[in-house]
DNA sequence: GCCATAATAGGAACACGTTCCACTTCCCGT
DNA sequence: ACGGGAAGTGGAACGTGTTCCTATTATGGC
């Protein structure tokens, strides 16, 4: 349907396909988490998943494809995996803050994973705007969860969408500024508790 | 001193060093000017600045390093451009949202150069950190000035200078969004509005 | 089962960032 | 003026993302 784009999960017909997916996706993320952006060499990649070159362009026409399609599939398994949970919090200032938390306390644990992926996210093109889409919805989504009544089942208001994506731009700001070494961990922590305390009260 | 970081023009002692190194980032907003990120390509610029491609990377140590240099640079020239000018606007919202609204009408005019600058502040690592650091201070004092009272004499109080970080850093990811085609120059300003809004209530 | 077509393997080839080397030119201290 | 080291030249060479080509293998319709 679309050669510039990656294949996504539903058309692809058979089984060894997706099989051969996920084994491309998952030696792209133990590369990346090895050595962060500059290891996953497609070549090297390939390898890994056991598969031609060509074959791995074929189901991801770029290394920024690969590394944004890796990131949807670990955003997904993250979210799944704390799905239905209420998040803790009394307030929304406070909810947000704790998805923030615990979020960046994730990603600090893998640095190179969340360096090479971050760096990919930020240097994607055009070409890649479904896939960046995709992560984009994730992150508003569960921001505006956070934010929302416990309850869960209303629409976030229209201010609120905004409020989630400012925090979201301000997130992946510092991020970057993270994973390239241009300040620490802690540095996230605290832009992101001011950013939520101005956009929050 | 510093083999790591990119010659500053104070530690090049002979004329014809600084004309070379102007030569250089001339070629360089010139390439980038014309095809962005992508055509500026180390043996095009040694040639156009009529320079050895060894000697280029003696004066800028990457690619990445030349093109956060030269958005340094003509972030000086713009700034030198406009200072001392009272920035229109009663409120510090409509200050803010006049400085970001004009800005972003001059990187429209250049849609290429903004993209190759920007991709190159996004991806630069810690060993561009004293140009990174530069370009951010630059734009934290350009916004911190214009939500101030317009006497200009006064300190920018902490809270303000938390306010800006955030604003640049939601411009920046704007900015990225637009650069690599993924939202509209109105979308940028849109945002813009918004997080402004926002945060100057 | 058999054929047409698509998918994959295997790997050469190309582009561009980066490094390196041998040689030449410039410039400063004496 | 000159000798020596720093700076510049010109270009080869290397690594990695990307493209391309041919031979081989899987797949689906009859």
């Amino acid at each position: 349907m679309n050669a510039l784009n990656s294949l996504t999960q539903e058309e692809l017909g058979s089984a060894a396909q997706r099989e051969r997916r996920k084994r491309i996706l998952d030696a792209t993320i133990a590369l990346a988490s090895r050595g962060g952006f500059d290891a996953v060499q497609m070549r090297a990649v390939a390898e890994q998943a056991d598969v031609a070159l060509g074959t791995l362009y074929r189901y991801f026409p770029s290394k920024i494809h690969l590394l944004v399609s890796a990131l949807g599939r670990e955003f997904e398994r993250s979210q799944a995996a704390m799905a239905g949970k209420p998040i803790p919090g009394e307030t929304p200032e406070a909810r947000v803050n704790y998805v923030l938390g615990r979020t960046t306390k994730i990603l600090q644990k893998d640095p190179n994973l969340t360096e090479a992926l971050t760096r990919a996210f930020m240097f994607a093109d055009a070409s890649v705007s479904t896939e960046i889409h995709h992560v984009g919805m994730m992150l508003t989504s569960v921001l505006t969860e956070a934010m929302g009544t416990r309850t869960g089942d209303a629409e976030p208001t229209e201010e609120e969408i905004a409020i989630a994506r400012v925090i979201g731009d301000v997130w992946l700001s510092s991020l970057v500024g993270w994973v390239t070494g241009r300040s620490s961990a802690t540095d996230v922590e605290t832009s992101m508790s001011v950013a939520v305390r101005l956009l929050l009260r």
